[in-house]
DNA sequence: ATGATTATATGTTATATAACATCTCCAAAA
DNA sequence: TTTTGGAGATGTTATATAACATATAATCAT
């Protein structure tokens, strides 16, 4: 499968790193770049392969240059929920790299990836000199927590129908549209589906034909466009 | 209701505050504890009384001296879901002070508590220029994420009889028992435990008393002693 | 292309949990 | 004392969602 397209992009150096920009490492020196720099590799991955798996601890900072990524912990009946959804340039299994515990769920691609795996001695040695990355990373942990703070009143209090409205939602929010034809940019299949707003597969694939017959969203296959978003908001919202 | 009887201990300075030696706070300088101290006021409040309310911004950094606080949200039903247990020395709302914004869930007193309230700025004066405790911060902040998850995975994949297996078991980490007698060491309504472990009150009513008949837990009233800690473990985990 | 495998669709049934309805008990107020 | 109200207990019913079964369609490997 042929992944050189990409290659070229980030595999120079963090110093010309177009992703860096939109990262937490937006304003870092260039003596710190090269310190990351230093004992950096890039690695790319096909869809469906894991990058960091659930219970293993992340070989160092994991950036995602590019792709899409989904976070996945597998329930205790077998089956995966989704815990979590990554694009460029977020980090992956970044907890577990701050808190030097075993990851408790596992970054799989959904599309070909390239990441960046920044030695984690290197990492800490710059956040332990640079307070204004410390800062931005306590930002950063508070806010995700605000953000699984929500995930769980859907989980915990919604119905299976507003949880899936939600998940369209967040998808869209995350991974966006397609800008000419406005279908979600990402191809889950329903079981994936069924893992982001937890519910069962069945359920999924009823729920979103029930949207599809009242032309909420229109379906073809695997691609999925939002027709009526606000219909779809106030579904998510008060479990209409 | 008379309160004085714990006026002194925190009251005085944050110098000699004897519960900062658990905190995070435990090795700022003296010149920086006098930052914080410089503008800080303690208030108490009663059982039930509400320490910040949900949707409220915090007032400042507001560190737990004495008592056991409740962290609460109202569900969309109207009824109450438990989304933590603080005890001293904890900081309450911290999430919401660090990313400025409104509260999650309101902290309410389970029983008479102490709370020191730091200026917002002092303490942010304090965390720009101290790397060594912005470095806690991040550490605490990352723990309490794996936290959530866990609670996450009860709330999601779990019965309602390893809920509430869970819920003990979490009261007495957080809160411990009575050396003495070994009962729980708080007194929780029986609808305080159905909003802990996300269920109708209900069903927790039946689901302890049927813990009670299996002799796993001794209950009378409120007071409640574990029997088995390790069936409940097993009750816990397996949805046994 | 063709068969094999996996995903999707849809009807039916089972089940966990919430909701409702009483009833009792205890504590605080009158 | 009586009264009142909230908490707890317990039986019954309703309901949302999972589980199962089977058919069809799509995708993948050969």
């Amino acid at each position: 499968m042929p992944v050189s397209h990409f290659i070229d992009q980030n595999s120079n150096s963090c110093l010309d790193c177009l992703s860096r920009k939109d990262s937490l490492f937006n304003d870092l020196s260039d003596n710190e770049l090269e310190i990351l720099d230093k004992n950096r590799f890039s690695v790319f991955y096909n869809p469906g392969e894991i990058i960091c798996k659930e219970g293993s601890k992340p070989l160092g900072l994991i950036c995602l240059n590019k792709g899409k990524v989904k976070m996945v912990r597998r329930r205790l009946n077998g089956s995966e929920q989704i815990v979590g959804l990554k694009q460029s340039v977020d980090f992956i299994n970044f907890r577990a790299l701050l808190t030097e515990t075993v990851c408790s769920s596992s970054s799989i691609a959904l599309e070909e990836c390239s990441v960046c795996i920044v030695k984690k001695k290197d990492f800490f040695k710059i956040i332990k000199s640079n307070n204004s990355l410390a800062l931005k990373i306590i930002r950063v942990l508070a806010e995700s927590l605000i953000n699984q703070d929500n995930y769980f009143v859907n989980i915990s209090q919604k119905s299976i129908r507003a949880r899936l409205a939600e998940a369209l939602l967040l998808i869209n929010t995350i991974f966006g549209k397609n800008p000419s034809d406005g279908f979600l940019n990402v191809s889950l299949k329903r079981s994936e589906l069924a893992g982001l707003a937890n519910m069962s597969t069945n359920n999924a694939i009823r729920v979103l034909n029930s949207f599809k017959l009242d032309r909420i969203v229109e379906v073809s296959n695997r691609k999925i466009r939002i027709i009526d978003m606000e219909v779809l908001k106030k579904i998510s919202a008060f479990n209409g």
